[in-house]
DNA sequence: ACCGCTCATTAACCCAGGTTAACGCTGACC
DNA sequence: GGTCAGCGTTAACCTGGGTTAATGAGCGGT
């Protein structure tokens, strides 16, 4: 059974008809880290299905700073929204954390698929339902957590990615340096300690 | 002709059927600056379409901070996301920043046309990728931009929304206290000064 | 005209995080 | 085994923004 499909009938809520056209479109790709599955800036209409491993979607900035718009591990899907619409580019580029292996899809494929299947349009609709949402809540985070509260909370929603990306990715998502994060980090554990003293 | 139908033709890319049955549910509302439209935390299942004025979504944090997620101006349609899905509450409150009206329908009614009509399932659809990508832009924002670049950028993006708000709620929108947002002010003014007498 | 309110600005002080650089560790490659 | 590169940590210094407080401008209410 491929990730996709089980990633696709869980939002869809049914069996979607005609798997077999899926099937044949359907790409496997396998990354060492630091491998990129895509480059920010290009047309790229393509869905992926992580299988295992950690993808991280990487914003760069002109002065060559990247900062890490967000992890996906088993069992997600993602793409560039921007880059699905046609003339549209990707924002972002995708690298792998970790060895990831993926699964892709070609976003036309779906929207025809959608067009001929109210099946197959409410899995698409429930699919940007969830992108939205899962971005509602990443902005929200950004927006009025500090930075150790982002990390703090990093580490508890997602221990399995925090224990197989590096310290610097796990920065580049709470948005402060590595230096700054080490920081933060040597903070917590000084308090633990105190709190141990005192009892 | 209401505000809700234009918004949702346009993303439909055609005309809707069974229109009839959504001038009966479209409700009319009117507000004053500062008059709240929703508050966090309910079940508020409802989408809004706004027909002139400035709406602001706010989130509020626990020590009475309170942050602008996004303003919404004429011919945006929003909603909490999580307050859509069935026993989901909302994640942020709105506020008008400005005199303001707008339209409002029950999601449940969206959702049923949508299971039946596929021009309905569309515009849906449509609009939920429209929603994540003006998130996904929101959060690059946030990301990747210093407070001034996001100053500056809101100003020249949104100049009609800037001139109807008060600095105050750009502070909160681009994530600064209303004095760091002075004091950021202050430097550009100071820097074209020092610009005009080199020149 | 007066009061009271909110908003924008400015100053003073403080602190978290950015920057640069040094150091040690580990793991890949030869 | 030796070399080299990248990572995480720590220290020193600097800066942008938070905090508090004072001031003044605008405005609705009486």
């Amino acid at each position: 059974m491929s990730a996709a499909k089980t990633i696709l009938e869980r939002l869809a809520g049914d069996s979607l008809p005609d798997w077999h056209l899926v099937e044949s479109a359907l790409r496997r790709k396998t990354l060492a880290p630091g491998e990129c599955l895509f480059l920010v800036g290009v047309a790229h209409p393509v869905v992926y299905f992580v299988k295992s491993g950690v993808i991280k979607m990487v914003y760069e900035t002109y002065d060559g700073d990247a900062w890490v718009k967000a992890f996906a591990a088993e069992g997600r899907f993602f793409a560039s929204l921007a880059g699905l619409s046609p003339g549209g580019v990707t924002s972002f580029s995708a690298v792998a954390a970790c060895s990831t292996s993926v699964e892709s899809l070609p976003y036309p494929l779906l929207d025809q698929l959608g067009d001929k299947h109210p099946q197959w349009q409410r899995a698409l609709r429930k699919g940007f339902e969830l992108y939205g949402f899962r971005k509602e809540a990443r902005e929200r985070d950004l927006l009025t957590l500090s930075a150790e509260q982002r990390y703090r909370r990093f580490i508890e929603e997602h221990p399995l990615i925090a224990e197989r990306v590096t310290d610097r990715d796990i920065a580049g998502y709470v948005r402060v340096t590595p230096v700054a994060l080490s920081r933060i980090k040597a903070r917590i554990k000084l308090r633990q300690r105190e709190e141990n003293d005192a009892s």
